[in-house]
DNA sequence: GTCTATATTCAGATAGAC
DNA sequence: GTCTATCTGAATATAGAC
């Protein structure tokens, strides 16, 4: 299967093909999450999934060409549901009260949904672990995730001219870049036990940074 | 061979086993560097290893016990390397001059260091990859080379008392981590091609909020 | 469509010659 | 100490019965 030929529309959802999709399908899909995202791509067996998935190995060819092929097929079916879980937090833009509140709420809330969201993790890890191998998929998951994020939390910092940003997109750069960077150190490279500053006081701190100038100005 | 066992202290440096490190263990662990940087630890086969260092496979087992420990003696002798090629650029309490101006010296240094070294973002890519299999490789990178940047860093923060930092470690870690993210997001996630917000722009502002309340108090 | 059984390749690791 | 040659298990993928 060729890479270059892996249709990435985030938007595309199930098609006329797939309009009941078959249990058989979700389940290899189901399994091969599983061991997919606990053993990485090269580690992880086809009879493995197969065993996970409670159906024999033909079968999983019957319904992906090969391991590239289900494998991309779960990156993207997990792309879809991250994005969805993430952006079901509401929008910024309807949220009432000082921004310094608003920002923390936002914060908070993303990092609950990360460091919460176990399955999660595991789909950060195996993107990036294997982004080389799959550099399309890691394009696509950073143009659909990451960069969205950014956007919608950059539009409320322009919406809030009090706080007198320089730049309100690359102030939300550097607000999702923090959080994200705690949660890999944090929890991916297990730097967490003996840690220097919690969240709590990093979020503090960050929030202090952007709305300080707001709040001297009273 | 035991994970657990592994023996992982930067500080300790060549001991009396290896006072004049064999040319072929040396020849096996460059070979090793390639393989495993560009496709992983279970992707890369022993063969392709030995292939690559110019010897044969039993040359390998003769100086390493498996492909696991192989695997843990390059990661602790990159972790080693890296360290000291980031911490050779100088201590910022040595620097001169206004902190919007170190500061921003720090910054473009950083990302010099870490963006034109391909070897230095395999690396990473592969500890995060590589971080559910050996999450004490992954512990001892985040804790000895993340840890240590970001201390240096809270400490010259610390020292610039006009900055009116609430807590001048935490404000690091927002700065190492907007430096760390941009990196995974742009180069080993591949979204630096439709980019939203460009290196100079990204450290432009994150200067601008750790200095901005200095300035306005001239 | 789904299974059992298998073809084939390749991996990690080693025996034994030199 | 280093090699050639090899053992053994496991991986991807498929042929052929039902």
């Amino acid at each position: 299967m060729s890479l270059a030929s892996t249709e990435m529309k985030l938007t595309k959802t199930n098609d006329l093909a797939r309009q009941r999709a078959s249990d058989k399908a979700e389940a290899i899909l189901a399994g091969a999450m599983q061991e997919f995202t606990a053993h990485g791509y090269a580690a992880t067996s086809m009879d493995r999934i197969a065993a996970a998935a409670g159906v024999s190995k033909p079968t999983l060819y019957n319904y992906f060409q090969d391991k590239e092929g289900l494998f991309t097929a779960l990156i993207q079916q997990l792309a879809q549901e991250k994005y969805r879980a993430i952006f079901s937090s509401q929008d910024p833009q309807s949220l009432q009260g000082e921004p310094s509140v608003i920002l923390k709420h936002i914060a908070k809330k993303m990092l609950d949904t990360i460091l919460q969201d176990q399955q999660l993790l595991a789909f950060i890890r195996l993107i990036i672990g294997e982004s080389g191998r799959f550099p399309e998929l890691a394009r696509v998951f950073s143009q659909n995730i990451d960069k969205l994020i950014i956007e919608l939390l950059g539009q409320y910092l322009a919406s809030r001219a009090e706080l007198r940003l320089l730049d309100p997109e690359a102030t939300a750069q550097i607000f999702v870049g923090t959080l994200v960077h705690f949660v890999i150190s944090q929890k991916m490279l297990h730097g967490g036990n003996i840690l220097l500053v919690d969240s709590d006081r990093l979020i503090d701190n960050l929030i202090y940074l952007i709305v300080r100038t707001a709040l001297s100005a009273k």
